[in-house]
DNA sequence: CGGTTTCATGGAAATTGGTCTATATATTGT
DNA sequence: ACAATATATAGACCAATTTCCATGAAACCG
């Protein structure tokens, strides 16, 4: 490891200085899966939509904002709730969706971790 | 749409207040793809590593980190590289891959969008 | 109570994703 | 040029995802 061709690289760039992983792997599998839930575009429509607003939706002003089934919809709120960035309580026959905010500012977190570049 | 059952609700909550997303829809594609890429725990373990000494790392010292197949790891590097998170430039038979600091911080800037709540 | 509305669940079909083995391409050193 | 090393690509296989239709469960209204 950290073995490069020994032409013109000895005193140019000093190739990864012990580089180990900063997120332990129960963080990193976490995180990975609330990425998963954000990177599907409904979803992240959806989070945009929720977000609004104090951070509240009812679920009777979401459906009309996409051109799916309701059980299409109801599957993706699903995997946002499952990935702990929703949470749903009912309000009548309707359900109000919030954003779980602390959790989507340790998402801030671990970017900013990526985009620190150790620095 | 913005319609309660009309029990206890009238002055309660004022529900949805004209909802409309902020991201429009090739934005909202191009993050998801973004976000798709980070979402595998290997891709996030990669960030982790090459965002670190500078946000630059040599591919020599990458593989010794996963118990995968050098064409899976490859594969990986590629997904990140496809989604404009990592850049490669070959360094003899190495190859330098780092992270692409802007496109981190347009991600942050969602991140931020989704947890102003409107605000 | 019976009908209506709203959301959730189950199951199926098509697509995408992740990993491997085998092979190809590119660079370095002799 | 040849052999060795490093990364990329192709193909195959299994798993997970996305969407729908059909149905179920819960709340509301008359």
């Amino acid at each position: 490891m950290t073995n490069f061709p020994l032409i013109e690289i000895a005193a140019s760039e000093a190739c990864c200085p012990a580089v180990a992983p900063r997120l332990g792997d129960a963080e990193t599998e976490h995180f990975a899966n609330v990425f998963r839930a954000i990177s599907h575009p409904v979803r992240l429509r959806l989070l945009d939509l929720i977000s609004q607003g104090g951070g509240r939706l009812c679920s009777c002003d979401i459906e009309a904002h996409f051109d799916l089934t309701q059980p299409t919809i109801s599957h993706h709120l699903k995997t946002l709730r499952d990935a702990g960035l929703l949470q749903a309580e009912p309000r009548g026959v309707y359900i109000m969706y919030e954003i779980n905010r602390p959790l989507l500012a340790s998402v801030q977190g671990i970017l900013m971790l990526l985009n620190n570049s150790g620095r």
